[in-house]
DNA sequence: ACGCTAACGCACGCTGCCGTCCGCCTCACT
DNA sequence: AGTGAGGCGGACGGCAGCGTGCGTTAGCGT
């Protein structure tokens, strides 16, 4: 016994943690905005439990959204193999909002930034990059407006998310037209007025820690 | 000295309801998350006192705001006045994007829904009428797409809100390029790939009361 | 000048969430 | 079957915001 492994989770522990996740992902899919005893309300589990497994509520999130990470990076690898640049293209933005849609929570986990959550982070910067390729091989195919930056990717995904509907079937039609608008909005097309100067947007702070404004 | 005004306030209480009202404004321009504490705080007043002129949240907001609300029905007539009706429905749109990215408490406020406040319910009824009006005008011109509907406006509203940035020069910035994409997008085009079906949006539940999911 | 009463603010008790300590339980290995 | 360490959950102290009761202060009308 003088290996010290990062050692295995008992079966018991493996099987709590699965609960909570489950949980987890359940509660977080209408916003992050959740008390940490909720989930663990949820999850038939005491809050000492899920501190325990999961320190802090970063932790939490991260883990429980792994599977949406997973479908994002799916979504653009999807649309770079589109022979069709534009195509691809569309198909990222349309999808990306539908998984917005889908999941608050997540919504709010992609915008902001996890000081601790390094491969999140990658993750992100991976997407942006092959959405920036994207955007350059569109261009270059004439069917995206020349004056496109990367950041109105973010802009219209910020914008997305702040679209709220009363039922979870409502708020994804309502996603889906607003994409459909901005996929208009970044087509090229003889008579585009200018746009206004760019902007960088800095990512947001942090996880709501509930009780405390910003 | 039978009549029972509902009373004129004491000059002491009128001056301390005015210096809340300012601090209110300030607060909520960062958004509607604010303990009522705050406010009396930053107004220097004890909470009592705060509570005695607004007894709820509600009431705080809706009388905080009132000017925003005058400017808003004022941006919405001077569309209507102008003779173009596409530039009229286009300086809406900007003028409200404005509007709201100076200000993320009336924002939030405007896509909330007040059950007690009367007024601004009204006039958030008869704005849409006037853009309806607007819109309609727009399209008899050609300029607006034929597929365009009222609840397009209350989405790009929404999706105006979810548009965060640290400083709020950067957040008009943002705004305004927004705003801009979403005129592009309603720009009628003769290559207009056809809109997924129209949503109804419900506006939203309530004020932030701090300590409470939804 | 005086008194009545509106207006004020301190301070209280309540609620909800946080994160942790500690004694008991149970899985897993022999 | 025995045992010990890893896992569990109840309970606690702390903090932040809420809304109000009550004794005091100060505008305003006579």
């Amino acid at each position: 016994m003088t290996d010290r492994l990062p050692h295995a989770l008992r079966s018991d522990a493996l099987d709590n943690r699965e609960r909570i996740l489950e949980a987890a992902r359940a509660l977080f899919a209408e916003g992050l905005d959740v008390p940490m005893r909720e989930v663990a309300r949820r999850a038939g589990v005491a809050p000492a439990t899920l501190y325990r497994r999961f320190p802090t509520k970063e932790m939490l999130v991260t883990e429980a959204f792994a599977e949406q990470m997973h479908a994002c990076r799916a979504v653009v690898d999807e649309g770079l193999a589109d022979p069709d640049p534009w195509h691809g293209f569309c198909l990222v933005i349309e999808k990306m909002c539908e998984l917005q849609a889908h999941d608050r929570g997540f919504t709010a986990a992609l915008i902001s930034t996890f000081p601790n959550a390094v491969d999140f982070e990658a993750r992100r910067e991976y997407a942006l990059t092959a959405i920036d390729e994207l955007a350059r091989r569109a261009k270059e195919a004439g069917r995206l407006r020349p004056d496109f930056v990367l950041d109105d990717v973010l802009l219209v995904l910020m914008a997305n998310s702040g679209i709220h509907a009363a039922s979870p079937t409502t708020q994804v039609t309502a996603s889906r037209r607003f994409a459909a608008l901005a996929i208009s909005a970044f087509q090229a097309s003889p008579d585009v007025p200018p746009l206004p100067p760019v902007v960088r947007l800095a990512p947001q702070a942090s996880v709501p820690k509930r009780n405390q404004p910003g």
